[in-house]
DNA sequence: TGGCATAGGGATAAATTTATCCCTACGTTG
DNA sequence: CAACGTAGGGATAAATTTATCCCTATGCCA
């Protein structure tokens, strides 16, 4: 169902229920995003800028990063700081509870790349998985690197 | 683009590059799913029988709890052990690499629950969340207050 | 002036994930 | 026999998420 907020834009109400029974879901769907765990760790780094995230990210279009940014902003977990110059000048931040996501989005780094050989060999298997890209993001490699 | 696999069924392989270059998005590969961290979770409490499981998440379908049992199963998590009987018994249980993603499963269902007030409020907010169910599942919650 | 950098977002298409519906099998219970 | 429990899965519809395309604005540099 379309909703109309003034101007017309066009959103997208969701119809299924979310559930929210679990931590599990809760969780889930904070993270839900495909580069938001992604945008936390850079974040966290001091990699605070759009431009500086996107050349971070070069996988992801601008359009997904700057909508997945809106959503975690608006859960609360990073905070925008927009300064009036010319050209425009954006930070963004983590929050106190979004560094208390911090453990988890390194946990899962560090269990993914723990297991990295045995995962690439499964997922290669999978049929389903026609290519994989597993090249970019040369800096951000370099600085996970720790 | 499909895929027929002798006997015709009917399966899509992924067109998107799967990006894979960080051990953030191989651990997502992993758990990307509705119901899968709570699966793993399900299992980890010795609750494996496909029946079990079924009553344990009543807000999913069956047909979803075998897709993505069947995925978890392919990437390695867990393994599925068929009793030769009628009416049929099957049991899953968790590999060790499955295991070695608990401790990861425990800290994203304590985040959420830590904390859940701040995350309904925001979740409630969110003009695209239409209804909201943070009902069911009052046998996983009870075992989950550990 | 043309080109690039900054940041943002509407409209729509494409891809992917979930949900719904329905059918197979066999044994036990009422 | 009918109904229910066990387990599984094909076909297709619906919902959701990502990708693509394109446009706005302003300043600086060559």
């Amino acid at each position: 169902m379309r909703i109309f907020d003034q101007g017309e834009p066009v959103m997208y109400e969701k119809k299924i229920p979310l559930t929210i029974d679990c931590g599990l879901h809760l969780t889930k769907e904070v993270l839900n995003g495909k580069w938001k765990p992604a945008l936390l760790n850079a974040i966290s780094m001091d990699i605070k800028r759009p431009s500086e995230i996107s050349r971070l990210l070069p996988e992801a279009t601008r359009r997904v990063l700057n909508v997945q940014l809106k959503e975690l902003e608006e859960h609360g977990m990073v905070e925008k700081k927009i300064y009036p110059q010319l050209p425009p000048k954006v930070e963004y931040s983590l929050t106190e509870i979004g560094w208390s996501l911090m453990p988890l989005i390194d946990a899962m780094n560090r269990w993914g790349d723990a297991n990295r050989t045995f995962l690439e060999t499964v997922i290669a298997q999978d049929p389903k998985n026609g290519k994989i890209s597993k090249s970019p993001c040369p800096a951000y490699r370099r600085m996970r690197a720790i």
